[in-house]
DNA sequence: TCAACTATCTTTAGTAC
DNA sequence: AGTACTAAAGATAGTTG
């Protein structure tokens, strides 16, 4: 239609209704009502962001989050038990009736996920809080010099390339950082094929809770 | 500022560079390496997504995916496995009868995380290599002009040889969190054979120590 | 293969109901 | 707590190194 607010030909062009979206610091939001609404906005896109991800691309998704207030949430596609199901419910996977979907890669994955779900199964409750424990001092014992002033880098006498190198390794970083469970999972998964790869079959059931 | 392109009085006014974001059918995407591409590019913007959702509101998150070729992907704040295991925690708690929930050693350790807020350092890293990327920009812009101005402040009294400090300093931290991801991983493969040794697997270590 | 660019699309902060 | 709106901020499709 034609109702173009622009065109409105009384003058006030300009009053703005809304300020809009407004940059915010990224940092935690102090206001509780506030951070809340932010929470649930912000957990719904990413719901949908998960959710075209699939779409767009397959394979499977999870996500789990504890609001600021301990509440769980969690999305799945197709659901969230089938995607951490393994780490979750091992019992329930077990039963599972596996055809031939043993074969597809992400039945191998699954079952290199199993395999190292079995330990944690055992571990987690009692072990895996020391080990994130050592894995903060590992951190803490970033150096004494102010750990965050640490990236206020100078580009005083460095290349170009050398810059570029840096950004690298930053991102490298960054990623194993974040990824550190996929390179746990992924070296797992090679132990595990080392150990089985004398047999030819393709181990159909991963005899995990026999 | 009066380079603004439409007030360039020559005409040429819009050979436009690029066509810029397109819609896109929300619908798999057919064209393989389109699909990979987009399925790399959209998972990195979940992470950062699920990283100022923590940020901003605090709590925890995390998120898994598998990507269209079966490969696994996680991403955690704290970290992948607190999450889930806290998740696990609850549930067992449930079960077990546990009194006071927060009494529990576990949740001590993700106070303590909270605390530590290794979540802010995170964004601290994330956010100095975005101005890492923008120093690249403005040198590869404006070689001739002083970029400098605008970061002056920190450049002060930095050499060369602290830089490189500080890149040591990195990748000792890099490998530090390496040796805990593979530690971790050996302890839990130790854990796990012993429990099983007993039944079926005789090749106890997974060549962890050496 | 992967990073960089940019025009455009999408999300969301702030606001009001 | 939930919906709706606007406009600025942010993400990204298509493209080029």
């Amino acid at each position: 239609m034609e109702a173009n607010p622009t065109t409105n030909h009384n003058q006030k062009p300009n009053k703005k209704q809304t300020k809009g979206k407004q940059k915010i610091e990224m940092k935690m939001i102090r206001d509780e009502n506030d951070r809340l609404t932010t929470f649930s906005k912000r957990k719904s896109g990413i719901y949908k962001k998960a959710n075209e991800l699939v779409t767009l691309c397959g394979g499977e998704v999870g996500f789990i989050t504890f609001s600021p207030s301990g509440k769980p949430f969690s999305y799945g596609n197709p659901s969230i038990d089938s995607v951490i199901a393994e780490r979750l419910l091992l019992d329930q996977t077990t039963k599972l009736t596996m055809t031939d979907v043993t074969t597809h890669p992400i039945m191998e994955v699954h079952r290199e996920m199993r395999i190292n779900n079995l330990n944690q199964k055992y571990n987690n409750l009692y072990s895996h809080m020391e080990v994130e424990k050592e894995r903060q001092q590992s951190l803490q014992k970033m150096p004494t010099e102010a750990p965050d002033e640490l990236w206020e880098g100078s580009i005083e006498g460095l290349s170009l390339e050398e810059l570029k190198q840096r950004q690298r390794f930053l991102e490298e970083l960054h990623a194993n950082i974040s990824n550190h469970v996929k390179e746990r999972m992924s070296r797992s998964w090679n132990i595990f094929n080392n150990k089985n790869n004398n047999i030819s079959t393709p181990a159909a059931t991963p005899r995990s809770s026999s």
